[in-house]
DNA sequence: CTCAGTGTTCAGTG
DNA sequence: TCACTGAACACTGA
């Protein structure tokens, strides 16, 4: 569930939390599986006493540089969430619903750290497909290195944009959803873009017409760039978006000017679309 | 009770 | 190398 813009929000949390401080106390959950690479007791030992140059995000991906060799990488998964005290957390899913009671520390903690400052910052996720891993060249290694172009801050221009999608017979949805090509797009983001682009998610990557793919390109960057500028905040997603009808598979479902949002899988993944607006 | 959803990776097929 | 399918991972909530 967390897409870039949660992600992004994310970072600036813990760029505000933690940039420039030194780490004076950390405490890890024995959790085996969100801590699949090192054990709690490795990133402990790596991001104790350390400071914080500066946290980055390229995709989904989020990490801290810090002041020696071994620097933690955060993925979210479908439910991780930074937290800090004080802020209720905030899910994109379920009705602008909070997540836990707002006590602290919060419930799912999988990892907790204490600045010099006397900040705190803590990484949550209640399903367990996040991830805390260390690396010593983040953007050198996997996953990072196998990542596309990120569309909030290194979107090709055109040229090249229509490059990376040549001789691509996937389904454009498919290729939207390959983080090999754009870093940090998800499900939702995937379909608002076409819907706004005016596309079939069916339709071959490669299909595209020069101005279908300047449209692509345009509503992508948009996209993400509103999501991002309103701090991922459904609430504050324009009315006209999609994002806000996609929700519960109703076959009644309809955009705010009434039209019919259809159904369909594609690549495995739910996928809502408006059949009559996208050609 | 069952099952969808959410992101990623991997095994297997063509 | 590309494209696709299915499974696995953990958990919530309808």
């Amino acid at each position: 569930m967390p897409e870039l813009p949660e992600v992004e929000r994310g970072r600036r949390l813990a760029a505000t939390a933690c940039e420039g401080r030194r780490i004076e106390r950390v405490r890890c959950a024995n959790d085996r599986i969100v801590f699949d690479e090192h054990s709690p007791a490795q990133v402990r030992r790596a991001l104790i006493g350390r400071r914080v140059r500066k946290v980055h995000r390229h995709g989904k991906q989020l990490w801290f540089e810090l002041d020696d060799q071994n620097h933690p990488l955060f993925h979210f998964g479908m439910a991780g969430a930074f937290q800090v005290p004080g802020v209720p957390a905030l899910s994109l899913a379920s009705s602008g619903k909070r997540d836990g009671d707002g006590s602290w520390p919060p419930r799912h903690l999988k990892i907790h750290l204490w600045m010099e400052d006397g900040g705190e910052l803590v990484m949550t996720d209640k399903r367990r497909f996040g991830r805390i891993r260390l690396r010593a060249e983040p953007r050198a290694e996997p996953p990072i290195s196998r990542l596309g172009f990120d569309p909030l801050t290194q979107m090709p221009p055109m040229e090249e944009f229509a490059r990376r999608l040549r001789g691509r017979r996937v389904a454009i949805k498919s290729l939207l959803l390959d983080q090999g090509f754009a870093a940090g797009v998800g499900n939702w983001i995937a379909d608002e873009v076409l819907y706004q682009a005016g596309i079939d998610p069916r339709r071959g990557a490669d299909s595209l017409s020069k101005a279908e793919l300047r449209r692509l390109r345009n509503k992508l960057g948009a996209v993400v760039k509103k999501a991002v500028e309103v701090d991922a905040v459904k609430e504050r997603f324009p009315r006209s978006w999609l994002f806000h009808h996609r929700w519960g598979k109703s076959a009644s479902a309809r955009t705010a000017r009434g039209q019919a949002i259809e159904f369909i899988e594609i690549g495995g993944r739910t996928t809502a679309w408006v059949p009559t607006l996208q050609k």
